[in-house]
This record gives C-alpha cells, structure tokens and sequence, in this order.
DNA sequence: GATTTAATTGAAAAAGGTTACATTTCCTGT
DNA sequence: ACAGGAAATGTAACCTTTTTCAATTAAATC
C-alpha cells in the first residue's frame, strides 16, 4: 500500500543514470560532471527523494547517531550538559539517542549496549560512577566513549569536566574566609569517584589549611533531590553545621528552604554554597552562591571532542578540565 | 582490524545452521527445535554475538526508535514530559531520538526531515503552533505522530494535553474570587493556540462571568523565560494588574522574584498562578500556586498512544484530555 | 509401513544504500 | 589524428538482517 517510498533506483533510471552517480550527487562526490550533477538533481527533486539513513548506515558502517546517557533529563545539571551535547552534535550533523539511567548500574550496561546494537557512531556517557562492567563494555566496543560532568580515575575514556577538588577546595575556603568552623560537605555517595575521591578531598583540604579538625558528622551522603532537603538539614543543625557545600543545586534549594521555613536567617545564620550554577541558583530568594560550572560548555566540548574521535582525528589531550569560578551571591556573606 | 565484529553468519556456521534458524532463534520464534535453539543459543553465547540494529531495522522496516521533537530540553515543563516519554518508550523496546527545536518552524521542519530520514517508527513532538509546512510533512510521511502537551485545532494527528481553556478559566476564577479586578494574562505568542485560543477563551470567559471588561493592557505576551520576569513585572504594574495568570513556570519564577525585589508582598498585594506544576512551584518562597498539569502522565500516555499507532492498533480516541487540578499554594490567598 | 500432516530448516531474495574497481568519455599535447 | 592520463560513469559486490517459500524431517494416523 505504501510502495511508494521512492529509492536511489527510481531516481537513476528516471535520470538515466547508475545509482553510483545518483550516490554522488547526494553524498557531494566531486567527481560528477555538473550537467550530470543538474540533471540528477532535478529529478530528485521532482520525486522528492529522500534517502533512507538506515540503508545508509548499513552499507557505510556510519550511521551519524551518538547515544547520550543521562542520569535524569529532569535533572537541571544534566539537562544543560546535554543541551550543549545536542546543540554540537546537530553542528556536525549528528543525532542524539537520549536514555535516562537513573544511575542506575544496570540499567546503564543495558543501555550502552542497546545504544551499541543500534551502531551509535559514539557515546557520551554522564553518571557518577564507571563500574568495571560499564568500563568492559566501552573497550570491548571499538565505538569512542567520552564522559561528561564525570570522571574516570583510570583516564581510559575522553572526558571532559572541571577540577571538582579545587573547585570544593575553593568553596571552602570562602567559608572558612567568612569565619566558620563547623563547616558541613554534602553530597551524594562517596562511592562515586566525583564525591568521595575528588571533592572530600578539596573539602579536607581546605580543612586542613585553616587547622580545622575533620568531623564525621559534618559530612554527609544523601540523595540529589529537593525533598530531602527538608531532613538534610534537620541532620546539619544537630551536627552544629554552620555553613555547608552541597554538591547538588536542588538539593541545595531544597536545604535554603527548610532553613528559611525554620526561621533561620540566610546568609546571616547559616552559609550555603552550592556546586553547579544551573538556572535554579539564580531563582531562589536569597540566590545561591555557586561554583560556576560551564554546563552547556562542558556538553558542549565534550560532544566536540567526541567527533574528533569519531573521525579517528589526533587528539592532543583525552581529558580535558575546563574551568570555574565561583559566584558568591546571596547564600554567603 | 576490527574485523572482529561477528555476524548472523559467523553463529549460523558456528552452529551447523542456517542464518535463517539463528534469525528465528533470536526472535524467540516458536518453530525452532528445543535442541536446536539450545545449541544456536550456545554458540552466541560464546561468541558474544550481538545483532546488527540497523541490519535488522532495513530489513524488517522498523526501527524501534522513535523521534522526540523538543523545544528545550533545559525547560522544566518539557523535560519533565520526555522523561514519561522515554520511560514508556523504554518499556516497549523504543529508543529515542531526542532533538532540541527551540520553536524555531525551520529547524522544526529540519529535524522533522532527518528523524524520518532516520526512519523513525514515530514521532513525539513538543511545541506550539503545527505550521502547514510541518502539518504537510506529518502527513506525506505515513509516520504515527503524537502531540504531547501541545494542540492541533484540525485533530489531524494524536495529541495527549489538558484543558488549556478551563484550567485558564479556574484560575482566573480563583482570583476573581479573591476580590482581583485587575487581573492580566501572560503567555507567549497568541499565534500558539495553545495560548492565543484556548487560554485567552479561558481567560475571557472567566472575565466575562465576573462582568470585568477585558483589558488589552493585561493580556502580555512574552517569551518564556526566567529573565524577562523583571520587565514583564514592570508592565504589569504599569497596567495597574493586582493579579496575574501566568502560562510558564520560570517565567512565573522571574515575575514572583522581581515582585519580591521590588518589596512587593506575595500573595498580600500581588497574586499569582502559573501553569505548569514543574519542579519550580515548589522551590520559591512562597511556593507558586499552580494549575497542576501532570507532565509526567502526558509524555506517557503520549508515548503510550504512539505505540498503539505504530501497531495500528484500533484507537478510540485519537485525542486525549488528561485531568488537572489546581493548587492553591503560597503566591494566592 | 505407507500416507498425511505438522513441525523444522534452509536457500535465496529482498531491504536501500556505498564503494572498490572497471570501463568509458573527454581533453591535452604533439 | 592519436597516445596518455584525467575525469566521469557504470558494474557489481557488500553491509547484516528478515522473510517468503520450498524442501526436509519428524510425528501422527490407520
């Protein structure tokens, strides 16, 4: 009924020409006469061709597709990295797959492996942790991996984030500026790399400069979303926190507001500094100081980077940290 | 070198059949013989065979992708939908192709293009205004498309929305129960009619059964974004607006914000309700009142609609009106 | 044990392009 | 007018599956 999806045959025998021609017109070979070129053209033209892209991809081993897995498209932070992932693969004439994983384990290693049965070109993969099956799956595919907003202590895949240690390091530090020592660093688990390893270190760090003695209790491990907010800081007051750096923006918002709901003065009781600057750090009452993170950027240069490797090009430096700064706005003083 | 990728052919010789037997094995076809299906499924376990996707989808004609239209996938509103889109999708064995649009008709008739170039099995698409040149497309492809939050007048295609018309109309209601005269309307391009026809109906009606002359100077159109608040604020109060209905969340956001910079007291001489119910009306102090759409439902069921399309299963209803409610929370008394 | 009938399996034709290689056409110089 | 090389075009293999239809094998019937 539908038989009338027209192909590269109708087109060369309406022009009296190979489909090897009709090929080149349409992938812009130069070697074809222009008249030849014209003619083909206009045909294509009058029977609205289109080629089909899964044909394509079939017999190039191409199919300018790059699979994209998110943690949480509803997750501001992530929905900016791939805001900057799309607007850069659309630039280079790719196509994105988006699949939520809710960082979840397995569900990542199933995806990445219906992204790969999908022959994605590439894959840009953001999360927390690279688990060793996820790291088995990436180099038992020959298929380029590079990771966005999130690290791989081994550096065997591109990536592209910032230098989250000295960035909490930082943060830290203007607490400890603005006359605190009880000084509170929340985060999701230390599991991931990202917080246990980078982060916890830049926060002990900065510790340790203002001869601060590190406290378990001031350190804790809560889940990225705004509701908790409210329980987070329940446990911050009882630990004597006078300041924290949150390491998630709704989780933040979600702790300005239960501090604000409680009576407690901001920035004049308590400081907060969070660590993404996505939209909502703008939106809260006070605003949020912040780490600037490049998010759109850091999307942005990580799909970059990814073409390169997509197009077997040299590439100087697989890991590449772009910088930050930090917005001290109304949370601090 | 990386010749290494194994095929249908590589399991069939393997296991002393023929491909069609292994094709049949991997479908979970019927007719196979316990033993051979147990010696086919043995060899691609050892092998680590993994079917081809693009292979599989010239030859079967499907895809199982399906080609999600968005205008920003930054925007809390529509990422909340692709998140119930993808989740369904996910649960049917569909991937998805997700591409930012901006509103912008060209790029929407673009993307449009190369997701069926892609040969997508069907299309969600998120937007405002279904131009003729898009509806024209829509229709030249035999494509399954669904709306998802989004209005077709002419019903040509599946659509999943709320009613635009009475949700407008019920908050209007509520604040011209609260004693407001003055009350504006603010939304993007009535050329959406989304907006400019079923919300500004509501809006009118409302007006009309409280015997308030309509007022072009409250009706405000602006594009949705958190930093056009300030100036919007500022004509509405030129205006003489006492309340607003607002039809975005950040711009909502933006609006609250400049009101409370500006000393304004919320809900006490200004009261506000916006549309969406996303993750924002609950992060300002005080927290948005809100029609409560439920965006999570409406990719869903969206999603879930395009599936029966792409099965050409019989539907009752090519249009569906999920319910909402409002909330009356913080910014109305 | 011969026939039917049903269940398995295989051969080969699509599906719609790309591309290496062969062939033909077109110029240029002599 | 013709060799020689470049430019343009065509031929056909290939990409990896699915799927139709025919062929084979196994099971069932009397």
């Amino acid at each position: 009924m539908d038989k009338q999806t027209i192909t590269i045959y109708d087109v060369a025998r309406e022009a009296g020409v190979s489909m090897a021609t009709v090929s080149r017109v349409v992938n812009g070979n130069p070697n074809v006469k222009p008249t030849t070129r014209k003619k083909v053209l206009d045909v294509i033209d009058r029977l609205d061709y289109r080629p089909n892209a899964v044909a394509r991809g079939l017999a190039s081993k191409k199919t300018t597709t790059v699979g994209v897995i998110i943690p949480d498209v509803t997750n501001l932070y992530f929905s900016s990295l791939a805001r900057g992932i799309d607007d850069i693969a659309t630039m280079y004439k790719y196509n994105i797959i988006l699949a939520n994983s809710d960082e979840n384990e397995q569900k990542e290693v199933q995806v990445l492996n219906t992204l790969l049965a999908k022959q994605v070109d590439g894959v840009i993969f953001m999360g927390n942790k690279i688990t060793e099956e996820l790291r088995a799956e990436f180099s038992r595919s020959r298929t380029p991996v590079v990771l966005a907003g999130t690290v791989d202590p081994d550096e065997q895949v591109g990536s592209v984030n910032i230098d989250y240690e000295t960035a909490t390091e930082d943060s830290v530090d203007i607490l400890v500026g603005n006359g605190h020592r009880k000084i509170a660093f929340v985060s999701e688990s230390h599991d991931e790399p990202i917080n246990g390893q980078y982060r916890l270190n830049g926060y002990k760090k900065a510790l340790e400069k203002a001869a601060i003695s590190y406290d378990d209790d001031l350190v804790l491990q809560s889940e990225y979303t705004y509701k908790v907010g409210e329980a987070v800081f329940e446990q911050l007051k009882k630990a004597g926190a006078t300041a924290a750096v949150v390491a998630d923006d709704e989780l933040a918002v979600g702790i300005l507001n239960a501090a604000l709901d409680r009576g407690v003065s901001i920035p004049e009781d308590f400081e907060l500094i969070t660590s993404n600057n996505s939209k909502l750090t703008a939106m809260t009452r006070p605003q949020m100081s912040t780490v600037v993170q490049p998010l759109y950027d850091i999307g942005a240069v990580a799909m970059r980077l990814l073409t390169k490797l997509m197009n077997k090009e040299e590439i100087d430096e697989k890991t590449v940290k772009l910088p930050y700064t930090i917005d001290a706005k109304g949370t601090t003083k």
